[in-house]
DNA sequence: CCAAGATACGGAGGCACCCTCCGTTTAACA
DNA sequence: TGTTAAACGGAGGGTGCCTCCGTATCTTGG
């Protein structure tokens, strides 16, 4: 009874690749077709049989939860890469931008995502502290650099990017949004003049909220 | 070829008292069992046939749809009948009561409101609209009599009930924000020395933002 | 009160999708 | 290359969706 291979075996190529598929195929079919979309229609264009699906992803909201992860996770990645860029109040705006259009390319799944924040908030403190790290990171370069105010949080940041695709009903939301998150960025910056001050600042009590 | 038939003929009595049966049914069944409920469900909860469902709600929105304005409705009419109640800040605190107590039975509705408020932009109009007025009413009364401050919006006030009840997935939530709510119908309310302060100010100036 | 016409009712039936189960295939390891 | 665990695919039973139409019920004019 040679019981010692619980050695973990390597995963099997064909199991990685056709989970990667079905999440490919899963992503176009449900922004096209809403969360109502039907999960035989995702096999198809997966090139996987039905069975395989349901193996990776027991339930439909297991699906959706994988989907709206991976993509985090990628948002997060643009964050790491855009590290390295010249100028880091531009790489913020950047990265903001990518943000809003994740957040349109989702528009149908808002009701989905409601479901699955709801019935897992695992998922949301995931994406939430990713996401908050990801704009901490570009937020500190470009504190560091002297060139924003180091008064504010990422996790302020966050929730002011949170509340302002909130409003993501209306028609033209999305240059709104854009437009406001100019401002806000631009508010953000060190002006030259203030920009001693600024430094000074940076890891002492943040001073009193600006008026307009 | 007499067409002068376009006198409206008086609404079967049958069909009213359906309607009114699958709109009780359905708020039930899906209170229960989520937006996803079955509509066979709803049918056979009502004592009525599948088909006479679907004649008097062609889509599952349009059940939905007609749910909630329903109940925004029943929300609207208790804020009628509170008007004649003695005590107007007494009034506007059961109004408030009811209306987290409403959100509370919609918990698993939220997703299918999601996807009904974002397909009928209308409808949130509507209910926008309805309950503005059922606060103003209530606020205005308070008001009128030198109970609280007349600087206060029912617009702003439903924005705060709204925000407040948006965190509404935390456990406990609903204890918490009736505590806000109290501390908030507090805040509005107008102290006994400064009663005449606030009168005056009714319809001038809002007076600075009172801190704590 | 009755007849006639308008209107609403119910549920059978066809269809799409869900999900499980298991015989077949394939990749990892020795 | 053989063995074996792991993954694959899709047939099939079940459920819910929605339409369609013969039947039942209500309103109205006489």
């Amino acid at each position: 009874m040679d019981d010692h291979t619980d050695q973990t075996r390597k995963p099997r190529a064909d199991a990685v690749r056709n989970r990667e598929r079905v999440l490919e195929a899963a992503k176009a079919v449900f922004n096209a077709g809403g969360p109502e979309a039907s999960l035989e229609a995702v096999a198809k264009r997966a090139g996987v049989g039905i069975g395989t699906l349901y193996r990776h992803f027991p339930t439909r909201e297991d699906l959706f939860e994988a989907v709206y992860r991976r993509e985090v996770e990628q948002l997060s990645e643009l964050a790491e890469h855009l590290r390295s860029a010249k100028d880091p109040v531009d790489a913020l705006r950047r990265w903001l931008r990518s943000a809003v259009e994740f957040v349109a390319t989702k528009k149908g799944m808002s009701a989905a995502l409601a479901l699955t924040y709801q019935s897992s908030s695992e998922l949301a403190a995931f994406s939430m502290d990713r996401l908050t790290k990801a704009i901490g990171s570009l937020l500190g370069r470009a504190a560091e650099a002297g060139q924003m105010r180091g008064d504010m949080s990422p996790e302020d940041l966050l929730r002011a990017l949170i509340g302002m695709c909130y409003m993501h009903d209306q028609p033209g939301w999305q240059s709104s949004v854009l437009r406001m998150l100019d401002v806000f960025v631009d508010g953000l910056r060190v002006q030259p003049a203030a920009k001693a001050k600024a430094r000074a600042a940076k890891r002492t009590t943040p001073p009193e909220k600006r008026k307009r």
